[in-house]
This record gives C-alpha cells, sequence and structure tokens, in this order.
RNA sequence: GGAAAGAUGGCAGAGUGGUCGAUUGCAGCGGUCUUGAAAACCGCCGUACUGAGAGGUACCGGGGGUUCGAAUCCCUCUCUUUCCGCCA
C-alpha cells in the first residue's frame, strides 16, 4: 500500500498518476483518507494529553500511598473515573479512523511509474524490443504442443484429469526429465547471476499472504486448505518475498538476490477456451523467481538487471520473444513498472507470456514492513522487485512447437547436458 | 492424536503489581590507546505515532478483563519447543 504520508503530501500528484491506472475514485479516496488522518491526528494529541494526566496521577497515588497519606489517595483515585471514561472514548475514535485508513489505503493502487505507457488493455502496451528468430517448417504442417506432447508421451493431460483435475498434466519420460533440466538450467544461470538459491515451502499461512498482498484481493486465487488455514503458493515469491517481512535490513546487505524454484498452484477460476488449452494455462506448474529487494536510489538498475537476465535466458533457449512495456490499464494493482515477456509460438501462431518483470517500488515493502537502515541510520522502505525466470510450461510449449521437425523435436543446445538427450523422436 | 513448558529489544537472557521502555551479556556504532589490528577502557545503541523543539503517547506473541496503576494477575486465541504415539 502507498504511505499516508506521501499521500497527505502529494494529494494532486497521486490523483493524477492513479488516472494512469483508470482508478476512477482516486479523488474521493483520497480527499477521504487525508480528512480521515487530520482528524487521527487531533485526536491522538487529545488522547495523548490525557494519557499523560492520568498517568502522572497514577503515579502521585503511587506515592501517595507509600507517604501512607490515604485520604489523599483516595481523593485522588475517585478523580480517574471520569480520565478513564474519556481516553475510553478518545481511543475508540482513534481506533476507528485508523481501521478506516488502513482499509481505504488497502484499496489504492500503487501509482505507475512515469514512464509507463498510457493504455487501457494489453492492445495498448508498448514494444519494447524484439529478439530471435521464428523458425521455418519446410514440408510439413507444425503441429500444437499438446499434440507434439501426446504423439511422443511426454505430457498425458487426460492421466491429469483422472488423478485430480483439468490443469493438472503428468509429464512422462522425456516430458518429466526436460521439466527437471529446465528447473536446473534457470537455477544455474541464477546462481551464476549472483542470487541465492532459497527452497521455501509451498505452503503459507495467512500473514505471508496479506505481507505480499494475495490477500484478501486476490483470495480466490489461492488454494485454501481450510483445515489449517494455510494457501497453496501461487508463486514462490509470497514465501522468498515475506522473508523480509517485518526486517530492518542493513544497507549493506542490498541489494538482496534471492532466487527460487517452487511449483506453483492457480485456481485461474473463470479462465476458458484456447487460452488454457494444453499448457498454456494450468492448476499446477513449474517456475524459477527471482527476487530482489533494493534501495529506492538503485532499484531501477536492478530492474535493468533483472531484464537483462531473463532476456538472456530466453536468448540461450533460441526462443523468438518480445518485451513489452506493459500500459497503465494492464499492469496488476501493486506494481509501479512491469515488463512483460513473451515467446512466439510458431504451430499456435500467437505470443505467450513466459515472465513477468515488475517493480513494486515502495508499496508492497510498506504493507511488509520490510525496511533499511542506512549509512546515517535512518530507516526507509525498501523497494521490491520479482520476476519470473522463467515459468516453465508456457516455455516448454514454444520449445516443443518451435524446434519440432517432420519426425521429432530438437532440444536447445544448452538444455542438452541437463536433459541427458538431444532429440525427442 | 495425548501430555507438558514457553512466547520480553538483532541474538541470548533477567524481570511476578508503582520512575520498567524494561537489568545484564553478546553483536553493532563512535572514541581513547596503537604504526595498524587485537585486547582493554569510555560512550552510544528498539520501533511507531505525535510535536518546530523540549517533550508526549503507545508497544514485552494477538485480543479481552481486573486495578488508580499490568511485561508482571485473570480469561481467550495463535504460535513455538520438549516428551509420548504414528510416520516419508
Amino acid at each position: 500500500m502507498l504511505t499516508l504520508k506521501f499521500i497527505t503530501e502529494n494529494r494532486d500528484e497521486v490523483v493524477r498518476r492513479l488516472g494512469k491506472k483508470h482508478f476512477k475514485p482516486a479523488a474521493e479516496m483520497i480527499d477521504r483518507v487525508i480528512t480521515l488522518d487530520t482528524d487521527r491526528r487531533s485526536t491522538q494529541k487529545e488522547l495523548d494529553a490525557k494519557q499523560a494526566q492520568m498517568n502522572q496521577l497514577s503515579k502521585s497515588i503511587g506515592a501517595l500511598m507509600q507517604a501512607g497519606k490515604k485520604d489523599e489517595a483516595n481523593e485522588a483515585k475517585a478523580k480517574t473515573a471520569e480520565y478513564k471514561e474519556e481516553i475510553k472514548a478518545l481511543q475508540s475514535r482513534m481506533d476507528e479512523s485508523e481501521n478506516s485508513i488502513r482499509d481505504l489505503l488497502l484499496q489504492i493502487p500503487n501509482l505507475p511509474n512515469e514512464t509507463v505507457p498510457d493504455g487501457y488493455g494489453a492492445e495498448d502496451n508498448k514494444v519494447e524490443r524484439m529478439g530471435g528468430t521464428n523458425p521455418v517448417f519446410e514440408g510439413f504442417k507444425p503441429l500444437p504442443h499438446w499434440e507434439l506432447a501426446k504423439k511422443y508421451d511426454l505430457i498425458d493431460f487426460e492421466l491429469g484429469v483422472k488423478i485430480t483435475g483439468a490443469g493438472f498434466p503428468v509429464y512422462k519420460g522425456k516430458g518429466a526429465r526436460l521439466q527437471r533440466a529446465l528447473i536446473n538450467f534457470f537455477l544455474d544461470e541464477a546462481r551464476d547471476a549472483g542470487y541465492l538459491e532459497i527452497e521455501p515451502p509451498y505452503v503459507v499461512n495467512e500473514a505471508s499472504g496479506y505481507g505480499t498482498g494475495q490477500l484478501p484481493d486476490k483470495e480466490g486465487q489461492m488454494y485454501h486448505a481450510t483445515a489449517d488455514n494455510l494457501y497453496l503458493i501461487p508463486t514462490a515469491e509470497v514465501p522468498v518475498t515475506n522473508i523480509y517481512r517485518d526486517v530492518i535490513l542493513s544497507e549493506k546487505d542490498l541489494p538482496v538476490k534471492n532466487c527460487a524454484y517452487s511449483a506453483c498452484f492457480r485456481r485461474e477460476a473463470g479462465s476458458y477456451g484456447k487460452d488454457v488449452r494444453g499448457l498454456n494455462r494450468l492448476h499446477q506448474f513449474n517456475k524459477v523467481e527471482i527476487v530482489r529487494i533494493d534501495t529506492p536510489e538503485h532499484s531501477y538498475e536492478s530492474l535493468n538487471e533483472m531484464i537483462a537476465h531473463v532476456e538472456s535466458l530466453v536468448n540461450k533457449l533460441g526462443l523468438p520473444y518480445r518485451i513489452l512495456r506493459l500500459c497503465g490499464g494492464d499492469m496488476s494493482f501493486t506494481s509501479a513498472i512491469t515488463f512483460d515477456f513473451e515467446v512466439y509460438s510458431a504451430a499456435q501462431e500467437r505470443w505467450l507470456e513466459v515472465s513477468s518483470v515488475s517493480n513494486f517500488e515502495s508499496y508492497q515493502a510498506n504493507r511488509l514492513k520490510c525496511r533499511y537502515r542506512n549509512a546515517d541510520g535512518k530507516i526507509t522502505l525498501c523497494h521490491t522487485l520479482n520476476g519470473s525466470a522463467l515459468a516453465l510450461p508456457r516455455i516448454v510449449a514454444a520449445i516443443l512447437e518451435n524446434n519440432q521437425t517432420a519426425d521429432g523435436i530438437r532440444i536447445p543446445e544448452v538444455l542438452v547436458p541437463y536433459c541427458g538427450f538431444d532429440f525427442i523422436g
């Protein structure tokens, strides 16, 4: 969430920038926050003064009792009753203001960075750059990956339906080994780029869900183990970022660079059609995530390094790709700026999103209470960033489709040492 | 699943009703000494809100209660540890 201080000090700027996200009630909500805050402050002044009086009176009673002046002590005691009433009233008024402010702040999205393009949806995203070359298929018609998966017995979607349900594929043989190979390749690449590998829990508690913002807004997207009130992670971002919840880092520890492989679980309620065919959208999938925590001064440099890292991955895999700078309307609630990576899937003839790299600036850190102490001892909110590096299913889809030949599928060279085979046929 | 113990500042660990926001040790920061370092010694060293500042207020796992006054007593929830049982 945005900080109260920034909102109250930059009212007009906040309203203007929220406009880019097409957040309609911005002005109304911001003004309400400012009104509530003014009220909260004056209430607190009153309350503090009253409590100071009360504290003093209590102390004097103690002194009187010790001095044996019982009558005077009792007299003072009688006075405390009315103080108590007033304190109680002021306290509840302040709690009310505070709660209302927090509720409002949770409903206000992050401010888009000034370099985020205007726009309403996917069609307004700006192509930052493109790379790789599209494959040419000579003498045969390329098959979509779900047919290739069946033809070479790599992935069994029906079996997943039997065991669990749609969106839970079963990988078999070289299909399963390709999963392991990609995970190891991505982790090794991240380590070479200086990221510390983390193996996090795949199930988190409520506090962690709130920390990264999955709760309360995206509650329906997570699988919820109600007997224990735990949530299956939709991404390793959740457990990894929550490592830094309620933590004050030292500036010399920044930037924090973590990477983690995890299975990811998403309910994807409401999805249907060609978007969910095959590997395009799953309820369970594998992903390697990179997470960075940095100073505000350095976070955009960090963002660029992350983009370069992800770009090197798709390059090494030899996939045609493009990088999109998302427009205000297509960005997530919590993001200040997001770059999407898409790879081109030749047989489906469409772009598939394989990574999303974002800077949340201090929006997530404020909720997490993730701060750092600089050399002068000043405590400031960190900036948090994360990105997929990479999500497997659509990468697999693109590899299968783009690398197919008339009689098999070529494995990208960088993966051969990880797979132990260079061809599926 | 059964039983017990516990939750205090970055960590360890005192504190059982009245200058306790909290003794002490370690770590950290500054200084003296030293060519430099170590050791020793001296000082500083939680967070948030509020205030121009001095200062004020809140916080000892969360919530509620008793009391003029709660880290300390009571209730409740959550979590952790240990033992037993089961078990990859």
